[in-house]
DNA sequence: ATCGATTAAGTACGACCGTTCGTGCCGAGA
DNA sequence: TCTCGGCACGAACGGTCGTACTTAATCGAT
């Protein structure tokens, strides 16, 4: 009854108290990198952050790298349950770009990392640093940026948006404004970047949306 | 005959080549600073690549964080030559505004520094670092935003842009095409986020200017 | 020509970096 | 119950960090 495991199964099953921990640190990475950067933050600080031992976090990963890698992919999984998800329930492409736009400011205003975005922050820091910490934060942005266009794009199906527009422009004015309002808030930490943002990119969408005639 | 100074003038000029090394060092300090960060760079990578000895590079500066004031003065200066200096002569505000944007985007696509915008790349790695540093990358950003703001409002004054519009959110929104561009090209080295920065600026001002009626 | 100030290098320091190693603890499968 | 492996620890490694002292070379004005 109990050998019901067929093919490659772990002979025995890691400890569960592993897994929390692994959790744990990771969370506190996530955190920390979005202020002291994802390489400048070291392994000793973070182990002081989570109360452990540098050695006994260490062991988790086999390297930095490692750590820097799971952490990204840590900090992905904050961001969809933050923004991509609140989005993915929604009826039209339309007002799902709509709740992108939003549950991304909402992300930001909420304090969800100390330091703003964790992409924004982090990518900065690492888009002239070529490897496989970079490719990761690239590829991240490449499937949020495609999100935002894939929403332009069933707009203009549904006929909210106009077809006429390019939806690589819309998708950099929204983003624009989104990026800006993030780095702003960290700076000031005031709402009005956000709103800002939030007029810039309603004023985009009914700029879309209400031209009636197709000029370029 | 020789002793007219009176109060504490120092009696002994500085030797020429003392500034000469000063001004290699804080060019490279500049350029490096994109790549790494400002707190990144090392003193002894950043001898090294100016090609003279730790202590002999520290002594000019006596400490990391004076180095780091001097490597901002000294980027400000480059950014003054390149974006700020070609649109001081402008005839009009509106001119102004349309030079101080398109000369940003030369000043980024043209590579003046590796990794970037300088205060785009080192702000975003000292927003969450109090101290004289964030201090004086936070007064270059507001300076240069005012730059913006106080051009459109010339514009307006001259009857170029609504007068009906918010200024500041005019400065929010092309500030926000200017740092998607940077953050975008610094990733990708292609031309076209500077050419989408540029379509969503020329957009917004004839938007602003082509509105006949004060709607909001 | 000389003297003093300036520029640069040499050396050393304590702290911290990422990483390795050896050693226990403890919980779960037998 | 016993055992064994996941888990965490402390100590230590070589290296680099920022910084402090000392010393040699070199220019400028007397």
């Amino acid at each position: 009854m109990t050998e019901e495991r067929s093919g490659a199964a772990k002979v025995r099953a890691t400890r569960s108290d592993g897994a929390r921990s692994r959790t744990a640190i990771l969370s506190e990475a996530a955190r920390l990198a979005t202020m002291d950067g994802i390489d400048g933050l070291s392994i000793g600080r973070l182990a002081q952050a989570v109360g452990m031992s540098k050695s006994g976090l260490f062991a988790h990963f086999g390297s930095k790298e490692e750590l820097q890698l799971a952490t990204i992919d840590a900090a992905n999984e904050i961001f969809e349950r933050h923004v991509l998800a609140p989005a993915s329930a929604a009826p039209t492409g339309f007002e799902r770009l709509r709740l992108l736009a939003e549950g991304y400011l909402d992300y930001i205003e909420a304090d969800v990392f100390p330091g703003g975005c964790f992409f924004a922050s982090v990518l900065s820091e690492m888009d002239t640093h070529p490897g496989p910490v970079r490719d990761r934060l690239v590829r991240f942005l490449t499937d949020w940026l495609g999100q935002l266009d894939a929403a332009i794009r069933e707009a203009q199906a549904e006929g909210a948006l106009d077809a006429g527009e390019d939806p690589a422009q819309i998708t950099f004015e929204i983003e624009a404004a989104l990026f800006l309002a993030n780095a702003q808030f960290v700076v000031a930490h005031t709402s009005e970047p956000i709103e800002r943002a939030r007029r810039a990119i309603m004023l985009r969408i009914a700029a879309a949306a209400t031209s009636t005639e197709g000029s370029a």
